[in-house]
RNA sequence: GGCGCAUUCGUCUAGGGGUCCAGGACGCCGCCCUCUCACGGCGGUAACACGGGUUCAAAUCCCGUAUGCGCUACCA
């Protein structure tokens, strides 16, 4: 069994087009098969080199390995040229003479009053100068395709509606339909899992695997994903490409296990679980058939979910990008990302939350709600003082003694602990929500935790 | 227009004739836990597009309608 990912690198790796991918690896993963990766770029006009080399390293980064290529097609333009005149030769194509210019005004005309279009076919019968051709078409018989799909079932479509189709550009470049069946007889592909969008070519490619006397491999048309407004996902209604979602601070193990999710389900209401789960259960044949609206907010918790399972460790890598352009070693960040990771979705919110470790003391910004909200009371200045002093005094300065110290001070003055806990949160983060504030404090150390605790003293006048 | 494909909570889905007055997840709303936030726990909200069949029995099978999407290029 061998199953093929095969992007053309007109763009970035689009998240449809990546999800994808997945499901082809994940086929070949659980039947013991090859993954091969390759690249069509036949089409000169739109095909970009760097558009190839960003798709392999999203693909790379998002877990998607292949056991063979990258096979550029650009490679293998001879090849195309080679079996598309063994074609002409035996009479299953043709050289045709029409121009585009006059094709286009026959459109035109027949569009023009109601009617639909199709070539003729007249050049079938010309036996012409070779040089003087444009293209070279395929001759489609009329009579019923029948074709199985993994997903769709049996699929059947009438020969008489399908034109006479362009196997040969007149650039002497394949088109699409001439290089993939020709790649995947050569490639010995078994199973086409591709984009819905080709249901309605693949009897095309049945033909053209006929005509070249090979086996008709596998096919498994795969549902659309659509953005929020039900249209096929595109930049209007959100991200579209993997690149994105790297960039927002999601972790390539999110994304895949999400576009997973995408049109499958393992069953038992398994939601969250490793590649090589996946790999395991997954079959091209429970593919659902229905197109699947993308939930950006549903991957973000997904997100979520990974960050809180993962270590300090496997979560610092992916983090380093977003952490500035001060170098953070692991050992200065691990307890901070062991802190925050429950409290973050995305590795830029994590990143944001760990920004108060690194500002200065003095340059603490207090939030207006939460100032109003716990600093307030004719007491407090002195609380604060008594609590200072506590604190200093406090040594070791852990997680334990200083929380005990706080709570003994607040004991002996008879007010709740939260009384002393609130302003202090704010003080240190300038926030009213953080992690454990004696965890926080911890972080800090006690010299800066005390100076900024002594700054937020210095302004109750100017806060109250 | 033609051809093709699809249709379960707002969204992702489970379901492949009876166990479904439809299960899980995201979101949303309440409650609990609690130094706040988050996590977690508990509860709630919300769906078989419509109409005909077939059958003792249909979300599940068949037909039609509607709606949506895709293709209809010398793009893939």
């Amino acid at each position: 069994m061998k199953l093929r990912f095969a992007p053309s690198p007109t763009g970035f790796l689009h998240v449809g087009g990546a999800r994808t991918a997945i499901f082809n690896l994940l086929h070949a993963r659980r039947h013991g098969g090859t993954m091969m990766l390759r690249i069509e770029d036949t089409d000169v006009e739109r095909s970009r080199q760097h558009h190839a080399e960003q798709i392999v390293t999203s693909l790379q980064w998002l877990g998607v390995e292949w056991d063979e290529g990258p096979v550029y097609q650009s490679d293998r333009l001879e090849r195309y040229r080679e079996r598309v005149e063994e074609l002409v030769a035996n009479g299953k194509a043709y050289r045709c003479y029409c121009t585009v210019e006059e094709l286009d005004a026959e459109r035109a005309a027949v569009e023009g009053s109601g009617g639909q279009w199709r070539y003729s076919g007249r050049c079938r019968a010309i036996d012409g100068d070779p040089g003087a051709a444009h293209v070279i078409r395929f001759a489609v018989s009329s009579g019923a395709i029948e074709f199985h799909d993994l997903i769709r079932g049996d699929v059947q479509f009438e020969g008489d509606l399908i034109d006479d189709f362009v196997l040969l550009r007149s650039d002497r470049n394949p088109t699409y339909h001439l290089s993939v069946v020709v790649d995947d007889i050569d490639m010995e592909i078994t199973h086409v899992a591709r984009g819905d969008d080709h249901l309605s070519n693949t009897p095309k490619h049945v033909l053209l695997f006929r005509a070249f006397g090979a086996a008709v491999p596998s096919f498994a048309h795969l549902p659309l994903i659509l953005g929020s407004d039900k249209k096929r996902l595109s930049k209007r209604t959100g991200a579209t490409s993997a690149e994105e979602y790297r960039e927002m601070g999601i972790v390539p193990e999110a994304l895949f296990n999400f576009l997973t999710l995408l049109g499958w389900s393992p069953g038992e209401n398994r939601e969250i679980f490793p590649r090589e789960d996946a790999a395991q259960w997954f079959d091209l044949s429970h593919v659902n058939k229905a197109p699947a609206v993308f939930d950006p907010e549903k991957l973000i918790w997904m997100n979520g979910q990974y960050l809180m399972r993962m270590t300090a460790e496997q979560i610092y890598p992916h983090l380093v990008p977003f952490l500035g352009d001060t170098p953070r070693s692991i050992e200065e960040v691990r307890t901070i990302i062991d802190l925050h990771k429950m409290r973050a979705r995305t590795l830029r919110e994590l990143a944001g939350q760990m920004a108060i470790y690194f500002a200065a003391d003095d340059a603490i910004e207090y939030d207006s709600e939460a100032v109003k909200k716990h600093i307030k009371g004719d007491d407090l200045g002195a609380r604060l003082a008594a609590l200072h002093d506590a604190l200093a005094s406090t040594d070791p300065f852990d997680v334990t003694t200083s929380e005990g110290s706080l709570r003994k001070l607040a004991e002996s003055q008879g007010v709740s602990a939260a009384k002393l806990i609130h302003p202090l949160r704010l003080a240190l983060t300038g926030s009213a929500a953080s992690p454990p504030i004696f965890d926080v404090a911890v972080v800090l150390g006690k010299e800066r935790s005390l100076r900024r605790l002594q700054r937020l003293i210095e302004r109750l006048p100017e806060l109250i």
